[in-house]
DNA sequence: CTATTAAACGAGAATAGTTCTCCAAAAGTC
DNA sequence: GACTTTTGGAGAACTATTCTCGTTTAATAG
């Protein structure tokens, strides 16, 4: 079971912007208190919808941007390095990946490169599983040199 | 190391693509032959690009429609169920992913629900790894619930 | 507490990625 | 080879996202 989000109190979430450098905002209070009581990793637009209820007047365009700024603060994270373009895969065997966060390469793992992954009980009622894999992220050989140069 | 992908032969191509019910074509011959030599996993752009070469007058709604016949015969696939649209995630600890690849639908799974993953060999050359997760792909209850009394 | 400065908001234009529409051209079928 | 079906190309349309700009709100200094 997953503990329930508890929101931080106001004072609470002052400190958390003004330590991300971002100004303390209606909307932005709200929208924090949104984001984090949604479990189901929603999009911006799902976010919006949601806001609505709080905040009939504001823009898709203010959820957005402070959806940018959370993430730019590292307050929340995107769940895949590649919305945004379609990425193709022509192998179909089972294999994991590599993938860089600066310049989104992927690369191929074989299966065969890793032990098996185990799980510790089972898995959350009913879900179905046909596949997984394994998804290391960081950067990439050449992203990983050129960013100690511009250290 | 991966063997290097061999383009099959015409004859063969014929074949696969009547098993997967496409006529064959120029264009279509030359976008499968392109997606499987780039290891990439290469966006609609990049094949584009890769593909112009060879027809110069080809069009990008052609590349397009071609990926979704590949990928609807199977004989391709996307690497993110995400693409298309941001999803947050609130929760920074680490963990792994159930992923519903109908409703897609995300679920986390606790770190301590898995066994720790463990390489059998070392990484390609100087990949830096930030952190890995585990992404399991399948149907949540409630879409294998709608599947089985749709069959 | 007010004046000043900086940041954020809302509206809508602009852009990028992708799909759709339509007609001409090529492929599959007999 | 004639007929039917599918595909390709051009560009319009659509969706997700970012940008621009004038107005409002928050932060800061007195």
């Amino acid at each position: 079971m997953q503990t329930a989000p508890v929101t931080p109190p106001m004072d609470e979430l002052r400190r958390i912007f003004r330590e991300a450098g971002l100004s303390f905002t209606h909307q932005r209070m709200v929208l924090y208190r949104a984001v984090f009581a949604m479990r189901s990793h929603p999009s911006p637009e799902a976010i919006y919808d949601r806001v609505r209820n709080e905040i009939p007047s504001i823009s898709l365009g203010t959820v957005y941007k402070n959806i940018r700024a959370f993430m730019d603060a590292g307050l929340v994270r995107e769940v895949s390095p590649h919305h945004g373009s379609l990425r193709l895969e022509s192998n179909l065997d089972e294999h994991h990946h590599l993938v860089c966060t600066r310049c989104k390469t992927i690369v191929d793992l074989e299966e065969s490169d890793l032990e098996p992954v185990r799980l510790k009980r089972q898995l959350p009622g009913g879900f179905r599983v046909d596949r997984y894999s394994v998804e290391f992220r960081g950067l990439c050989a050449a992203c990983a040199e050129r960013s100690n140069h511009s250290d």
